[in-house]
Formats: structure tokens, C-alpha cells, sequence
DNA sequence: ATTGAGCGT
């Protein structure tokens, strides 16, 4: 019944709006722990949160951390803000109280000419609202100097920001373009490998059936019979299982990490081709 | 053509 619209904070809401960061872009490899460890080289930490994948327990690469005083957040966004850790150059800012209305802001764009730069691309979408970041991608790691690909990613600050720049501008051409622009929501890094996963297997299918595989029938074959096929994208630990040493899921996202998975496969209980 | 997983039981 609640929706999260209700206030039951009392007087002072904004409490840890002043203490709350959150830390974006963290390595793949670092711990909650650590995470706690880093922080609290700047001041006391009431609590660090790593945000992990529901079902996998993998890191998502960002986490929240709550200071006990202010001056402690500001000293660690001033100190830590764009430290390098493993190839990785950390975000420190502060957290806002998490509401639905700053979630799914992070517009994907395509078919940009490849002149414009990320200013250009910018100053094409700062309209709708306040930019959180953008990145215009490039053909090799040349840094800025490399080729545009055409492709850039637009986080805007509230979601109904990235919703008026999507009606307003998918489809449409840049002034002096030939081609229209593509604008939509980008698919989250779950999305995009689960997409990459299946249109792997149905290229393997395909390829051994020799035709084209009914999606009913595809998700009914996989199985063990693509699972060298598959094996460069797995192995996925699932805390509480101790017999398997790997583990493949196929799961949507954007929802309920529980309803949405579509397949799954532990190791050494991979179920057998029915038939058989 | 989907990034450097940006709002948490």
C-alpha cells in the first residue's frame, strides 16, 4: 500500500543529506570492507553499503557510505573524488534519498553525426533538464582524440527529464545532420550481456540444426549441449550453493531479479536433454 | 554500435 511518497521523517529529513555519498565506478574486485576501510581513512563511517546483484551477489560497481559528521563527506569527496584505484577512477558525491523519480535517467543515444563532440551533444540535450554525465564513444581507447563512433550516453538528473528529451528528439535530425538520431533509455549492462548470451545460442542452434529456432524450442534445447559454448560467459558463484562451481543465469532486468529469470544452469546437475 | 553497472533490504 505505501508507495514511497510518504513523508515520516519529522523535522529534519535532510538529516543525511549531508553525510550520505554515494561512490560510483568502484573496481569489480573491492569489498564492502573495503569500501568501509577506504572511507574511514577520512573520518568515523556510520555505515558503508556495497551494492551487490540480487541473485549473483557480484558487485555493481558502486555503494553508499554514511558519515557520523558533514565535514567528514565533504573532506572525502574533496580527498577521494577521482582517486584511481585498478584502472578505475572512483566518483565520490553525495547521495540523494533514493525516490523513483531520479531512477532510469540514462538516455542511450545513436546515429549522431560524428563530428559533434561531447559539448555539442550537450548542449543538444541540456534543454530537458540537469545533465549528471555524459560520454560520446570512440572507435579505439584514444581517449578524446579518437573517432566518434556516433554513440553517447546522457544521464540526466530525473527521469522525466530523459522522458521529454526522448519525444522530442528520437528521430529527429541535428541541425545541418543527414540522418536522424536514435534517443532512448539505454539497457542496463545485464540487458546488454543477456542479449549478447542468447543471440550466441541462437546463433550455435542455428548453426546445428541448420535453420532458424522457434524461441520456445530454443529455450527448450539449450541445456547442456551449448555449455562450451557458453563457457567464456559464466561462471557465475551462487552464495549457498556449495556443490557447483559455476552457475549460468539468462535473467531480464529492470524488475524483481527473482521473477524475471528466464533460465538457469548449475554445473554439475545440468539437467539432460529430455528426449533421451 | 549499450559506457566507467548512478540511488540501496
Amino acid at each position: 500500500m505505501s508507495n514511497g511518497y510518504e513523508e515520516h521523517m519529522g523535522g529534519d529529513e535532510g538529516k543525511d543529506s549531508k553525510t550520505n555519498l554515494i561512490v560510483n565506478y568502484l573496481p569489480q574486485s573491492m569489498s564492502q570492507d573495503e569500501l568501509r576501510s577506504l572511507f574511514s581513512s577520512i573520518g568515523e563511517v556510520e555505515s558503508a553499503k556495497l551494492i551487490r546483484d540480487k541473485v549473483a551477489g557480484h558487485s555493481l560497481g558502486y555503494g553508499f557510505v554514511n558519515y557520523l559528521n558533514p565535514s567528514d563527506a565533504d573532506r572525502a569527496i574533496s580527498t577521494l573524488n577521482g582517486l584511481r584505484l585498478q584502472s578505475k577512477t572512483i566518483k565520490v558525491s553525495y547521495a540523494r534519498p533514493s525516490s523513483d523519480t531520479i531512477k532510469d535517467a540514462n538516455l542511450y543515444i545513436s546515429g549522431l553525426p560524428k563530428a559533434m563532440t561531447q559539448k555539442d551533444v550537450e548542449d543538444m540535450f541540456s534543454r530537458f533538464g540537469h545533465i549528471i554525465n555524459s560520454r560520446v564513444l570512440v572507435d579505439q581507447a584514444t581517449g578524446t582524440t579518437g573517432a566518434s563512433r556516433g554513440v553517447a550516453f546522457i544521464r540526466f538528473d530525473k527521469r522525466a527529464e530523459a522522458e521529454e528529451a526522448v519525444k522530442t528528439l528520437n528521430g529527429q535530425k541535428p541541425p545541418g545532420a543527414a540522418e536522424p538520431i536514435t534517443v532512448k533509455f539505454a539497457a542496463n549492462p545485464n540487458q546488454v550481456k543477456n542479449t549478447q548470451i542468447i543471440s550466441q545460442l541462437y546463433h550455435n542452434q542455428s548453426r546445428r540444426f541448420g535453420g532458424p529456432v522457434h524461441h520456445q524450442a530454443q529455450r527448450f534445447r539449450f541445456s547442456p549441449m551449448g555449455v562450451d559454448h557458453m563457457s567464456g560467459v559464466g561462471n557465475v558463484n551462487v552464495p549457498g550453493n556449495s556443490n557447483s562451481g559455476w552457475c549460468i543465469f539468462i535473467y531480464n532486468l529492470g524488475q524483481d531479479a527473482d521473477e524475471s529469470i528466464l533460465w538457469q544452469m548449475f554445473g554439475p546437475f545440468a539437467p539432460s536433454p529430455t528426449s533421451r
